[in-house]
Formats: C-alpha cells, sequence, structure tokens
DNA sequence: AACTACTCCTGGAGGC
DNA sequence: TGCCTCCAGGAGTAGT
C-alpha cells in the first residue's frame, strides 16, 4: 500500500536537501554520508519483505524499514500526497511531529518525512550494486506471494519448528516474510487456530488453512493499507482487525470475549472459541 | 540448528 | 490537570 503510493509520487522526482537528526537512524555500510543523495532522482521504489528500497540515480539505493513505529509522509504542504506506516501522527497532522526525525526535499517543493515515535526506524545508504548482498545477509524467506509459497512449502517451513507455538513461527522471516504481529494474529484468526499450537503439529487441512490466511491478511493490507488503529477500532466496512487490539472485545464472528496472552513474550490477541486449544 | 532472553526507545495511555 | 509508571514491538545478538 505504502511502497504503491510512493512509487506512484515519487519516481521522477530530485532530491535537494536530507537530513536525519537522529545518528541511531542512519545507516551507512560503506560510509557514503547523507549528503550525497541531494542532486539525484528517484527511480522507483520497490520493497523486499518489510523493507523499502528507493532507487535513486547514479547506482545508489536508500533502503528504509520502518520497525514498529516508522511513519513516512509524502506531502507537499498540507496536501498528503502518500502516507504509512505508523498511526502516529495522525496522517493529517502537521509535519514535522517532534518525532519527525528523517526529512527529504524534493525539486517540486515536497518533502518526504520519516516519524518515529520510538526511534527504531533504520535508513540505510549504499551503492546499489550492494543491495542483495545486504538483503541476503539478513536471511529472508519466500516472499507470501512468490509462486514458490505454496501449502507443500509452509508446512515444511512448520515441521522446522515443531515446538514452536505457531505464533512464534509465524513471526519468523528466515522461511517467509512479512507477517508482524498484529497479521500473525490475523492469520490465526482467520484460520480459527490457537496461537500456542506446536508449528509442528497442525494437520494437512489446518496448514492449508492458514497458507490461505496469510495470503489473505496480506492481500487484504496490500490493498487496504495497514490494520494498526488505535484500541482495536475497526473501520466501517473493514475485515480487520478482526484479533489484534481487540481483547476484552466481542468476536466478530461468534460474540464470545477475544483474550490477550504473551506468546514469546508478544501480546497475543485471539477468540478462545474460535481458536480451540486443539482440534 | 533451534530456541530463549535481552536490548533498543519514548509517546501515549491509564492510574491516582 | 499533572505527575508517575508501564507497555509496545521488529529484529539483531548472545547464550544455552
Amino acid at each position: 500500500m505504502l511502497r504503491r503510493q510512493l512509487d506512484q509520487t515519487l519516481p521522477g522526482r530530485t532530491i535537494v536537501a536530507a537530513e536525519i537528526t537522529r545518528p541511531t537512524m542512519f545507516v551507512s555500510p560503506t560510509g557514503l554520508p547523507l549528503e550525497v543523495v541531494r542532486g539525484r532522482t528517484i527511480l522507483g521504489v520497490r520493497r523486499r519483505a518489510k523493507m523499502l528500497i528507493f532507487d535513486l540515480s547514479d547506482a545508489l539505493a536508500l533502503l528504509v524499514h520502518l520497525k514498529l513505529a516508522g511513519q513516512l509522509a509524502h506531502r507537499r504542504g498540507d496536501e498528503v500526497l502518500a502516507v504509512g506506516g505508523h498511526p502516529v501522527p495522525r496522517c493529517d497532522a502537521p509535519l514535522p511531529h517532534r518525532s519527525s526525525h528523517g526529512r527529504f526535499d524534493l525539486d517540486d517543493g515536497s518533502v518526504l518525512w520519516l516519524t518515529d515515535i520510538r526511534v527504531f526506524a533504520r535508513v540505510w545508504l549504499l551503492p546499489a550494486a550492494e543491495v542483495d548482498e545486504l538483503l541476503r545477509d539478513r536471511k529472508l524467506g519466500l516472499e507470501p506471494f512468490d509462486p514458490a509459497f505454496t501449502r507443500a512449502y509452509l508446512r515444511q517451513a512448520l515441521q522446522r519448528h515443531r515446538t514452536l507455538p505457531i505464533k512464534s513461527a509465524l513471526l519468523e522471516q528466515t522461511r517467509f516474510v512479512g507477517l508482524g504481529n498484529i497479521y500473525a494474529d490475523e492469520a490465526l484468526i482467520a484460520a480459527g487456530l490457537h496461537p500456542e499450537r506446536a508449528a509442528g503439529s497442525l494437520g494437512d487441512d489446518e496448514v492449508g488453512r492458514l497458507h490461505g490466511a496469510i495470503q489473505a491478511v496480506l492481500r487484504y493490507a496490500v490493498e487496504h493499507g495497514p490494520a494498526d488503529l488505535p484500541r482495536g477500532r475497526v473501520r466501517d466496512g473493514a475485515e480487520f482487525p478482526r484479533a489484534h487490539g481487540r481483547a476484552g472485545l466481542p468476536c466478530l464472528t461468534c460474540g464470545a470475549e477475544l483474550r490477550r496472552i504473551k506468546v514469546g513474550a508478544r501480546s497475543t490477541d485471539f477468540c478462545p472459541s474460535c481458536q480451540p486449544a486443539a482440534s
């Protein structure tokens, strides 16, 4: 969603100034200073797993990982051209926010803002030729819409984590990528699987349900934007979030009260009725 | 190789 | 209203 928006508004724009005020947020593996992006043109915006890749002219690239609270907003004055990531600050809030730690000024007067209230987001600057190596080092698994991500692949991936809770296995990025804490909960409630089930204990039909749920959740996220709304509110007509952030509220399917537990130190919301401990 | 615990940060929510 | 405490959460790393 965010990548699609940015890939509509940014290509062709030239960076006239760039600043990242938090040193920890900027990573330059080859020592290139951020200033070298000045005068470079943005050619396109790609995505690999949870990394956004901005291809620049002169064989440079910027990589951005928003982590858990990062937000990118492309603005021209008060006009919002593109926005995505964490919901704080609100998409129509005046920028810079006090947590706006990065800005890229573009040749048409618009600005790409990076705001992160937790300061966990990272921006890498490196030669384009080294992007693949950086991504390879992260040992990322398959994209869930890769044709190779089949039910059989998922079953095999889960078998490698026999005793690990299924919720924890879904967050592991080395077999397949894209699910964070929220979407993992959403995939599990859609598949009707208890988050503490052992990953290796799923039957073929359960793996099939999970496979479909993972793709459905991520397809919805790509088309409609993040499920991350404050306090579990559900957008009018929206399918998500059905689980995450809704502990104590009634299940949208059966009306039972959703529960919150910790799985692998991660907050996990689920429906005790729709997601039984064993099937 | 699989798994757990710890770390990084600080805005915002909730308690009183 | 305002001060205080605690929670969230991706992923790298060290240790078992």
